[in-house]
RNA sequence: GGGCCGGUCGUCUAGUUUGGCUAGGAUACCGCCCUGACACGGCGGUGGUCUCCGGUUCGAGUCCGGACCGGCCCA
């Protein structure tokens, strides 16, 4: 063995292994019986770049996957791939410059670019030590195959009634020009302008602040709260509105903000959430102001203005008109589309045709089955129950985009009947294909169109439970592995991936799909904020593969505790980095003495300190089976690394050398080499699932031959009661004296090697008994010549 | 405005569920040591009273109440 450890070639030389057919069976779903574990791990939106936060998940997901293979699970490991959506379209439409006008070959396009990006997330993934079950798991949504799983799930959620199609006020994004499901919007702060207009009530006027004056076209009402003395006198009267010169009444409603501007809102439709609820509850007319491309429609001389340009003209008619009272300076939260994009465009409301699933419906279904899943953390239950209590509208399931799965259906233009498609023709392109039927099963039209509009890419990805345990495909082994052990993502998606698909699997399944969901935080940038490529603080892992080998920056990432952000520090990484040189050096000290080993050993033979160690040992191994269990991943490195470093190398192989170099009997010498042996056996297991490659590399080069296993990685994780009832108290005591008389040894600035004449050492009487009894061994371990014993407070003196 | 999470040596962090030995580590820093696995090492040291205030208790980082600060989610 080689000095000094060097990640690089021994990292690549078993991921080149491990994919080999050889070592492919320790990785391999088998399906014989043994209980099956089954994760549910993220599939990364395939941007090309797989930053440390990916690699955070990918990490967690293998040394799960590692562990429950070493304690006999038959474990399903799939590794998915997000593709489509609106990041790699508005990437294909820079690029190429093409047309979305022309589908077939735009999306030809994406399906480029995207395997390119798989490509490289995937050599990255490896370069981890991520070895998730390729060959029978992985999956990209946009894939054929995919497709078909998603439009069959849609079809029987169709079956069941919960598809419809209506024209509805979407949230829309005119940047996109794609509806949006309110889970990709959110509010970003915008300084504007709060205007404040006259409108008249014939003998007497009402001030009104708005920020949206160009709406003034759509005003359908005004409204004031009924405990707002100010105001009592207006309400049931008609007001004229500036400009356009309709005329509106003077609404009641307890939910108008006294506080807020003049305490007069107008309703428009639609200006925001708040007007539909406005617009539905008092029944307005609905006149819509904006369209697609963001311009002006209905509004006289102001349509086909862009929304901000109409703004402008529209305040300075006003002030012309006189009904401008004022303007203040303002900074308002927005509702803006966020999620998933750049975009950061604020939404519009636009009434069009559009695809829901029923999601209201099974409020008390979600909430159920997330009740009976175990969570980690905890709060993270509450995060998901405080979304879907505040939830409002179906699931908007339509984007008017390119690359994503085709909506399977076809409707009837007369009554909006929706046509499924045969089984036998999944998947479909409804917009290319024809209809199975040539009239309306319901009111016999002849009017049957398709649709060019495709699945939210949450529709995809809400169906990952059932794809990784053959919901689709095999009823067998969906019977074994739903539902999945165990779900881990960010908390991020907790309103989107967790909630859909809870809501997904448990309507076409009967029952939720998670026994448990690990939910991490985020691995953020060095600074503490969240990385982004504009702040110029994104990490990715190949900076440091190459320097510190992916081992360290494993244990770099368990040290954080699950559920909290993380800032991303190279620190860790390089004590990673130290802890894996330690294991190598110790490994390379106890080589040379594993000449015709054994691997039993018998506690009457066993010295003091080998009891001391192995009870240590023991400990270390009950630790570290109930971290892992428990997905506690920095208890678990903490407690092998504090282990190993300083109980097994600084004291017990210091204590251990001279019954190698001059043993006082050959039988000694063979009980000390057998410790070191268990000892790094059982260690180098323990380990496994968090570095797999060194230990793999140890295991092959010292243990292989007699153990026998292809693989550490399909050797069992060990057991505290494989190996023998040991008392460590005596031991204790003695590596304990050893240590002090070392840290004396240092403060008289003697080096270790150096003769002691004479050592005092004070005890009780107990511990006297134990130092007497393995007087040999200090003298040896630290040089001493003699040694004398008083009863005593615990201490020692030197005497050259 | 509502909800959640958190505030422990310069920095990161354990301990808080089930109050109790001198608050444990790591890193950085300083000093000594190249000792026959390892200088990517060994030994030792400086450094915190646990955000603040009040309460319960023989005893609180740990429980209760309040305030302040930070982060996240939602409106």
């Amino acid at each position: 063995m080689d000095k000094v450890y060097s990640p690089r070639a021994v990292e690549e030389k078993w991921q080149k292994a491990w994919m080999t057919e050889e070592f492919y069976q320790a990785y391999k779903f088998k399906n014989d019986g043994r209980p099956v574990f089954t994760i549910d791990t993220p599939p990364p939106f395939t941007s090309g770049e797989l930053h440390m936060g990916h690699a955070y998940w990918n990490v967690i997901n293998d040394t799960v996957a590692r562990y429950k293979r070493m304690t006999g699970h038959d474990v399903i490991l799939p590794q998915g791939w997000d593709c489509q959506g609106l990041p790699t379209e508005l990437k294909v439409q820079y690029r190429w410059k093409i047309s979305r006008e022309d589908r077939d070959l735009f999306r030809r396009k994406c399906v480029e670019w995207t395997a390119n990006m798989i490509d490289s997330m995937k050599r990255t993934m490896i370069r981890l030590g991520y070895r998730p079950d390729w060959e029978q798991f992985e999956y990209r949504t946009m894939d054929k195959s995919y497709w078909r799983a998603v439009q069959e799930s849609l079809i029987q959620m169709h079956e069941k009634g919960l598809i419809y199609r209506k024209e509805f006020p979407v949230h829309w994004c005119s940047k996109c020009g794609t509806a949006l499901a309110q889970a990709e919007l959110g509010y970003i702060q915008k300084k504007g302008k709060l205007y404040h207009l006259r409108f008249s009530l014939g003998d007497r006027d009402l001030e009104v602040a708005t920020t949206r004056p160009e709406l003034l076209n759509a005003c359908q009402a005004l409204a004031v709260n009924p405990g707002d003395s100010r105001y009592s006198w207006a309400v049931g009267k008609d007001a004229t509105v500036p400009i356009f010169g309709h005329k509106v009444k003077v609404l009641s409603d307890s939910s108008v903000d006294m506080e807020f501007g003049t305490g007069v809102v107008m309703i428009c439709t639609y200006g925001d959430e708040q007007d539909i609820r406005w617009q539905q509850i008092h029944k307005l007319p609905v006149i819509r102001s904006v369209d697609e491309y963001g311009r002006m429609v209905n509004a006289g001389k102001y349509s086909g203005m862009k929304v901000s340009d109409a703004r402008e003209q529209i305040s300075k008619d006003l002030e012309a008109e006189g009904s401008l009272i004022s303007t203040e300076e303002f900074v308002h939260n927005v509702l803006a589309h966020t999620e998933r994009a750049d975009c950061m465009t604020p939404i519009e409301f636009l009434t069009k045709d559009q695809w829901f699933i029923k999601s209201m419906d099974f409020k008390e279904t979600v909430l159920r089955e997330a009740e009976r899943m175990g969570w980690i953390p905890e709060f993270v239950h509450g995060r998901l129950v405080d979304w879907v209590e505040s939830i409002e509208w179906d699931w908007l399931i339509s984007r008017q985009r390119v690359f994503g799965t085709p909506i399977p259906f076809w409707f009837c233009a007369d009554c909006n009947y929706i046509i499924s498609p045969r089984r036998e023709d999944l998947p479909v392109d409804t917009s290319s294909t024809p209809p199975p039927v040539e009239r309306c099963p319901k009111c016999g039209g002849g009017r049957i169109a398709g649709t060019t509009d495709v699945c939210d890419c949450w529709v995809d990805s809400s169906i990952t439970p059932l794809i990784v345990t053959g919901y689709f495909k095999d009823r067998g082994l969906f019977e074994r592995a739903y539902p999945v052990d165990l779900r881990q993502q960010g908390h991020d998606i907790v309103r989107t991936w967790m909630y859909y698909t809870i809501l997904r699997c448990s309507v076409l399944t009967g029952t939720g799909p998670f026994k448990g969901a690990l939910v991490n935080g985020h691995i953020l940038g060095p600074d503490g904020t969240r990385m982004s490529k504009s702040k110029g603080n994104v990490i990715i892992p190949e900076q440091g593969i190459n320097q510190y080998g992916s081992d360290a920056i494993r244990q770099a990432l368990f040290s954080l505790t699950i559920g909290s952000d993380f800032p991303f520090k190279w620190e860790p990484v390089k004590y990673g980095k130290s802890f894996l040189q330690k294991l190598w050096s110790s490994a390379r000290f106890a080589e040379g003495f594993f000449s015709g080993r054994g691997t039993k050993i018998s506690p009457r033979a066993m010295d003091e300190t080998d009891k001391w160690i192995i009870s240590r040992l023991k400990e270390a191994i009950c630790k570290s089976r109930d971290a892992m269990e428990k997905y506690q991943f920095h208890i678990a490195v903490d407690v092998l690394q504090k282990f190993y470093w300083h109980e097994f190398c600084d004291q017990y192989i210091e204590a251990v050398k001279p019954r190698l170099y001059s043993p006082r009997s050959a039988e000694d010498k063979a009980v000390a080499v057998t410790v070191l042996y268990t000892v790094i056996w059982n260690f180098i297991r323990l380990l496994a699932p968090i570095c797999p490659h060194i230990t793999e590399e140890i295991y092959q080069k010292l243990f292989r031959d007699e153990m026998g296993f292809v693989s550490i990685h399909a050797s069992p994780y060990p057991k505290a009661e494989e190996l023998p009832e040991v008392d460590g108290t005596i031991g204790e005591k003695v590596i304990s004296m050893i240590a002090l008389l070392r840290s004396r040894k240092v403060e008289s600035q003697m080096a270790l090697s150096a003769e002691v004449r004479m050592a005092v050492i004070h005890g009780n009487s107990e511990e006297l008994n134990a130092y007497k009894e393995n007087e040999w061994l200090i003298r040896q371990v630290l040089h001493i010549n003699d040694l004398e014993y008083k009863i005593g407070e615990r201490d020692a003196e030197l005497i050259r």
